[in-house]
Parts: structure tokens; sequence; C-alpha cells
DNA sequence: GGGATTTTATGAA
DNA sequence: TTCCATTCATAAAATCCC
């Protein structure tokens, strides 16, 4: 098959993620541009690993293409019957009561540059630096020059071409204009970057009575006038359909996709899958080689076969695009992750390695201390000379965020790997504790709400293992002990005597629960546990006896209350967090935050004893976790969200009719 | 053997 | 003359460990 035309035309065989049409490069001559970007790269350590990632790509095509040669009549007709019900499943699920636009601006930080530099408008343009380009303006997009495409092949491409480096405070001060105005139209509006985001916008069209229409164009002269920028929008049923849609009149434009099961399928039928978000170069060709499906609709026609080459997860994504199914509620997501990374010309010297890991190590450090994340999952990742990449993780005891702890973990990890030529080093944190309203873990039960509830959850976690898969968790650095400790074990041998007499198996949530909030409060207050116990451990225990005094009303609503005012209903008055109003744990546990801030200034003012170093409250007491097994890891997980980018072969356990 | 963790691959902006 | 980024998410496969 493919391999025919190679000695003729060599340049056609080598598909990189730029050769695929963009807006605004309909007129392109390709083949100029395929044979250039081909002669630019031939020979190169880069190309030689694409080729060698390609023929990976193209192992895995034969080896599905093998696999459906194998099934039977009766399989496919197994299969068709699985596929079938499916569709239909996932037919009922089609929901066409929402409205959701896509705005997305039109070539971003390029059009920023050009706003604020008057004579750059009308030249090809570039943002970015000579590796690797982020924007291209439309005036570079006609001769092929495109995002993420390196500098020097645009410049070979478009001669012309002016650079502008990245300024990423400047696009991100535009960014927030743009939300200014979302936020009018949807307070609870998806950005998913700086220049994209969703909007339901289904409320605004149902109370003012007008068509999606006349809000989409509103709302892009909206943007106009507080940016002096352009947007296109697409305008659809679903989020999945509503980025095809802002792609169509691009720039500047807008296409509406009406609230109807016909539209949809005719839309869908001829719509080629590579314009959906999630299909990719490799997932093009797989789908494309193996079964001949090139438009959406395909995908239906083809939905026995891809029931037997692919997972559960994948098929459900397949059979959506063909139906035009896709997203139709507000789901948020918080960050799992955080990672720094950096490329150099590739070197062996291993002090340099080192050298240039400590850098990246401080630079994360210092990104994770800005969001009060700590981790404990460290993944190392290296790009060797020949473009190969490696990634080296381990999970910690304790949650970190310290260079030095970073540091000494990565060292390791690193020292495996020698002797080593590399051109790329970076680091990753995962896994983070609790402690700040950005890294919450929808699962935690919040400081007040765990205290004086009664700590007791649903039904099994009712011991002291929900302080420890709570992830509430204590430095074990000496200098962050409370007064007259030293030593974190000696801390919790101390505590638990002290305040409960003696360490009992049979200690309940309420009383760890009771412990933990005494341990955090003088942690907080930076008092000995002794002058702050015995009021505190009253006060519960009377509560708990329905106890009625002032004092414990007081303390009890204190908790309670909101301590946190949310301007309108979106932003925190204490500290401009933007939290919105479905966030309602990470909101209780913002209050938290500030609530434990609070005593702590209250302890000052009442005890005039200053605290040392910077806030105790902004450390995030964290670290320092038992090694127990984790549970229920994913039980969040409810199984009917459809990931946009699960598309994976079917493993060889696949279950056969 | 099965759950947890690690590694690799893909895709998006 | 040189010569292909960074950050994040997620799924599947591979491996580790009890």
């Amino acid at each position: 098959m493919g391999a025919t035309s190679d000695g003729d035309r060599p340049w056609e065989s080598y598909q990189t993620v730029y050769t695929n049409a963009k807006a605004g490069m309909d007129g392109v001559d390709k083949e100029k541009v395929q044979r250039v970007i081909y002669e630019m790269s031939k020979g190169s350590k880069y190309f030689e690993n694409e080729q060698r990632k390609e023929a990976i790509v193209k192992q895995r095509i034969e080896r599905m293409r093998a696999q459906c040669a194998k099934l039977t009549a009766k399989d496919i007709a197994q299969f068709q019957m699985i596929a079938d019900k499916r569709i239909l499943e996932l037919e009922s699920s089609r929901d066409l009561s929402k409205i959701w636009v896509h705005s997305d601006m039109d070539a971003f930080y390029a059009a920023v540059e050009t706003l604020e530099n008057p004579s750059l408008k009308g030249k090809p343009l570039a943002v970015g630096g000579k590796s690797m380009i982020c924007t291209a303006n439309y005036e570079a997009r006609k001769f092929g020059v495109r995002a993420a495409m390196p500098g020097f092949i645009a410049l070979k491409l478009c001669p012309n071409l002016v650079f502008v480096p990245t300024n990423f405070d400047k696009y991100m001060n535009y960014s927030e204009k743009t939300r200014k105005v979302f936020r009018g139209y949807d307070p609870n509006f998806i950005a998913t970057s700086l220049d994209e985001a969703y909007l339901n916008i289904t409320t605004i069209c149902k109370d003012r009575c007008v068509s999606s229409q006349e809000v989409a164009e509103e709302l892009r002269n909206a943007i106009y006038e507080e940016t002096g920028l352009t947007c296109s929008v697409g305008v659809a049923p679903n989020r999945l359909l509503a980025k095809v849609c802002s792609d169509i009149n691009k720039p500047n434009g807008q296409f509406i996709l009406p609230n109807e099961r016909k539209a949809i399928l005719t839309f869908i039928s001829s719509l080629p899958i590579r314009k959906i978000g999630g299909i990719g170069k490799v997932t093009e060709h797989i789908l494309r080689d193996v079964l001949g499906i090139n438009t959406c609709q395909e995908m239906l026609k083809k939905s026995a076969y891809l029931c037997g080459l692919f997972s559960p997860c994948s098929i459900d994504f397949f059979l959506s695009v063909g139906l035009g199914v896709g997203n139709t509620d507000t789901q948020f997501r918080l960050r799992k992750s955080i990672s720094s990374e950096r490329t150099f010309s590739s070197t062996e010297d291993q002090s340099l390695i080192f050298k240039k890991m400590e850098e990246i190590a401080e630079t994360l450090s210092n990104d994770m201390q800005k969001e009060s994340l700590f981790g404990r999952t460290l993944t190392l990742k290296l790009k060797t000379t020949s473009f190969e990449v490696k990634t080296r993780a381990t999970s910690l005891q304790k949650y970190i965020q310290s260079k030095e702890d970073i540091f000494s973990h990565a060292t390791k990890l690193l020292k495996a790997e020698l002797p080593l030529s590399v051109r790329l080093i970076g680091l990753r944190m995962s896994h983070f504790c609790v402690g700040t309203p950005h890294s919450a873990d929808p699962m935690q039960k919040t400081l007040s709400g765990f205290i004086f509830s009664g700590g007791a959850s649903s039904s099994a976690d009712t011991n002291a293992d929900s302080l420890i898969d709570s992830e509430i968790c204590f430095s074990d650095d000496v200098n962050d002990l409370p007064l007259g400790y030293d030593h974190p074990e000696q801390v919790d041998e101390k505590h638990l005597t002290h305040c409960t007499g003696e360490r009992n198996e049979a200690t309940d949530d309420r009383s760890v629960a009771k412990v933990c909030f005494i341990y955090i409060y003088s942690f907080y207050i930076e008092m000995p546990i002794s002058s702050c116990t015995q009021s505190l451990m009253e006060g519960m225990d009377l509560m708990n006896e329905e106890d009625k005094s002032a004092d414990n009303r007081a303390l009890l609503s204190r908790t309670q209350e909101e301590v946190v005012l949310w301007i309108n209903d979106y932003m925190c008055s204490l500290c401009g967090c933007e939290l919105p109003p479905s966030f309602v744990e990470e909101r209780q546990e913002h209050s938290d935050y500030h609530l434990a801030e609070m005593l702590q200034k209250e302890s000052m003012d009442n005890f005039g004893k200053p605290t040392q170093g910077s806030n105790p409250v902004q450390k995030s007491p964290c670290v320092g976790r038992s090694a127990r097994k984790r549970r229920n890891k994913s039980a969040h997980n409810d199984g009917k969200h459809i990931p946009i980018d699960c598309f994976f072969e079917r493993s060889k356990k696949v279950r056969r009719p």
C-alpha cells in the first residue's frame, strides 16, 4: 500500500501537525509548503524521530487491519448488535434544550501585538521565537505559516515574515477583558485557554426572548468594543458541535447550528472527522487507513467494526461524533498537575544537566508556592538528543513543595538514567493535597463541616482513616511545629495523649477530628496546645450535649456562617479569588481557609503575639502522610462523562462475541 | 490475580 | 550559520506489589 510514490515525491508522506489545513489557509499552495517543510526537515534528528514514530503508527494500523480481516460474518453481526444498542442509548441521551456558544479570538496573540503596534498592520506576522511559533496572522497564513511551526521553516516559506516575541502578561490582560464580557452572558462560562471559551446562553435567549443569532452578534460586538479585537463564534446545542461551528466562518464571523436533530445529522454527514476536537493526526490516520472513515457519518456506517477494534470509551466517543451528540452541562475541572520544562542545546555534561534540573526545580517550586500546592508524585521528563521522550515517576510518603525537596527526589530519578545525552528536562508534580481553593479534592470534607457536623460521613469511612484519606496532614519541618515540640512524631504522640488521655484504637472520628482541630488551631495561632485546648475541648463537648451556652453558640456560628462574601456571586470579597456559585464544596473550603486566617488574626489581637515569618495559613500545613493504601481512587467517575480525547485501540483482552 | 502505580502516546492551545 | 516549545489532561499498556 502507501509506499508508492516516495521515490518521486517523498514529501507527500511526511505529514506533520502543521500540514493540516487551518482557518485562513484555503488559497495556500499545499504541495509547495509540504515540499519546503520536507526539505528543511530531511536528515535532522527530529525528522528521524518523526519517521520512527510514523513507523510505529503504521505497525499499529497493520495490526488493526489484520484484526479486522479475522472477523467472521458472525462476529460482525454480533458487534453490530452491540453498536446499535449503544447508538440507541446515545440517541436517547441527546439533549437539544441547551444553547452553547464557542468563542474563539482571531489569531489572538498576533492581533494583540498589532493592536498595540499598528505599524505591524498588513505585514505577515508570527508571534514566538526562532524555534517555535505560537500564532501567525492571516497574512502569514497565506504562505503556509502557522502555529506550532518552527520559526526557521516559517521564514523559508515567507522570507518577509516579521517575528514578535511572546508577551503573556499582555495577552492575559486582553483575555481578562473578554472574560468580563463573557461573564455578562454566562457567569459560569468555561474558559479553555486565554482566547477560547464556552458559554451557555440558554437562559439569556429565553429571558430576553431573542434568537441565538442575535446574542452571538451582540457578544461579538461587545468583545470588539471592550478589546478592539475580533472573534469568531459557533452556536450549537452542545459543546462538541459549537467548537466545530466557530471555525466555519473564521475570522470575524459566526455560524449557527439550530437545535434540531435533522439539521445536526445533515451537518455531521459530510463533516471530515479531523474537524472534531480530539481527533488529531494519528486518529485520523488510523480511522481512514483501517476502516476507510473520512466523515463523521461514516462512524455510524462502520459502527460494528469500531466496536470490534476499540475500547468502550473510544467507541462511545466515535459514535457520539457520528450522531452529533456532545456534552451539554457545565462542569468544572480542578488542576491535576503542574509542571515546568526547558529545552536547551543537547548535552552529556552531567554537572550541567543537574544544574538545569535545579533551575527547573526552582521554577516549579515557585509556581507551586504561588498556588499553595503540595504534591506527592514527582515525574521527571527527559528528551534525548534523538528526540525520544522518557518519563520517570515516583510517589512519595509526604507532600512536597520546596525546591530542595523537589530537587533531591528528582536527583534520585535522574541518577538512575545516567549517562545520558539530553535536549530537554522537565519536572511535574501531581497528586495534590488540599489546603487552598485551587487544590481542593472534591471528596474532601471541609474543616468546619467535618468537625461540627459530627464528622461521620456516609458509612464505612468512620475511623481515624478518614483523616488520613482526607489528606489533612502536617509539615514535618521542625520550624513549622508548634512551640515546645521538635519532632512530628513527638507532636502526634503528645497531642493524642494530651487531648484524649490515651491513644485508643477505638477513638471515633469525632474525637480525632477534635484533636485535629485543636492541633490546627494551635498551629495557626502558634500557641502551646495547653493554652488553647481546654476551652476548645469543653466547647465542643458541650455542643455535643446540646448545651446552648452563649460561648458555644458563638463558636459554632462563627464556624458555620459564611465568612466570605461573594461579589456578583462570583468573586471572593477577601482575596479576589473567583469561584462560580456551583463550586459549593470549593466555596465552603475557601471559607474555611479564611476562617483559619481570621482565627489566627484574632489570636494575635487578643494576645498581642506577633507571628513569625510569613502567614502560617498561607503555608498550607501539609506533608507527612501515612504509607497506607488509598481507597476509592476514582470514586467521582460516574462513567457517563465521555472524555473528548479517548480514542485508543482496544486492549488485547477484548471480549469476543 | 487484581489493584495501584508508572510509562507511553495522543491531542489541544 | 543555526535548525522543531510549553503546559495540561487523559487513556491504555506495562509493570510492580501484595
